[in-house]
DNA sequence: GGCGGGCGCTAAGAACCCGTCAAGATCAGT
DNA sequence: ACTGATCTTGACGGGTTCTTAGCGCCCGCC
């Protein structure tokens, strides 16, 4: 369950938001100015910070620096002010994003998940791992594991997997790996293929003469089975 | 130095784009269509992507999905559409900014540093210090200790260690090393780094010739093992 | 049954890449 | 201007990877 602090002075807005926020699944915690949203923030450590400027007590900047000083939790600013000026100064006190009045809730709530994607997935680090049974790829770090212990592949059979990977469970035709690894004037030689798939069939299936995950397509091209 | 790729199909904001870029100090590479953005990208990972709705060759959804299969660089999203639908869309696919034309250039560089800002803090997960057994990285102080002992480094030679335990684990490329720590037009010096990855494992690795964390990946490039 | 195309497999020479050493060039501080 | 540190550049041996050739298998077709 996501936890949103709103900190809005105008209480209409503080209810509207705070229903359709609930409504959506989120749990809303609210807070009519800087200091009581300081706070919250402090005291509950919500999962991002929902931030109107115009406060009665602190400026915009004085709450995104006082967060700043001690958190990391995504801060979407909201403001009447379309000038760019207010924009530039939230963002660089520490702010992720900015919003102007009259905004969407669609918008609003697209963006929340969007912080909240980052904040999330950026702690994790952000994976781009593949894994099929024993086998595990690591698409970022360009490696690539079996059984736990990792298998070292030439710069060929890296372009070969990562291609095949990309388009997991999807046909992956000749013409097409023979370009992206070699070149389109390599489109004739089919032979290459045969000689690497072998080659990452044996560095990477457990019965490389009958192969579970790289599987040809006879005529076609080959295939990533997960 | 922070490196940019704009893609936009318009020339007129692409040179615009890389002008202002350039005068703030951004390396700016730049792509007419999302099949050369998606290239560029994979080649190159700049640190950032400012991305144009509206390509000729593929939508914006299918090249940030396409960008969010095996990267997390941000993506700030551009579009003449003020339609929230489009928004939502490009927020919920992966994009970390959503920003209308027309737009100030002083707020699209204000979202740039906050989205270069995020990406850096949380990569290195707050913590700016990285220990891999008798080995200590301070990347904030840029003090490396080796059994206690304060090793000195030259610039270039924590450059290029900065790089690597910033994306420790993963396999930085060749390209990447000399574009980052020499510039744009040394990428085919790879000598360089032969030489001063020998250096770095003589003063790091308690067996240089068998490292332990300054991994070769031949072809590709290195890697920092913790 | 013979034939040919596509595929799997292996192996060996060629081409390329890497680590290493060392010397010349360049730069910064005294 | 001198000195020490740092950066470039060249050469060489050793290892890895790419390319290419050859052989056997399966299957559809003549």
């Amino acid at each position: 369950m996501t936890r949103v602090l709103v900190v809005d002075d105008d209480p209409q807005i503080l209810r509207a938001l705070k229903i359709n926020l609930t409504a959506r699944g989120y749990t809303v915690l609210t807070a009519p100015d800087g200091t009581r949203a300081l706070h919250l923030a402090a005291r509950d450590h919500p999962d991002v910070i929902v931030l109107d400027l115009g406060l009665p007590d602190l400026t915009g900047t004085d709450v995104i620096t006082g967060l700043r000083g001690w958190s990391s939790t995504p801060i979407i600013v909201l403001s009447a002010r379309t000038d760019s000026a207010d924009k530039v100064e939230a963002l660089d006190a520490g702010a992720d994003d900015y919003v102007t009045k009259p905004f969407g809730m669609d918008e609003l709530l697209a963006r929340l998940r969007a912080a909240v994607r980052r904040a999330t997935t950026t702690l994790t680090g952000g994976e781009a791992v593949v894994q099929a049974e024993a086998l595990r790829v690591d698409l970022a770090a360009k490696c690539v594991t079996r059984d736990g212990a990792t298998v070292h592949l030439t710069p060929t059979e890296w372009g070969i997997l990562e291609l095949l990977v990309r388009h997991r469970g999807k046909l992956v035709s000749q013409r097409q790996l023979l370009t992206e690894v070699w070149g389109p004037h390599y489109q004739a030689q089919s032979h290459y293929l045969r000689v690497y798939l072998a080659q990452l069939r044996r560095k990477l299936e457990a019965d490389p003469a009958h192969p579970r995950h790289l599987i040809t397509e006879p005529g076609m091209g080959y295939r990533f089975q997960l």
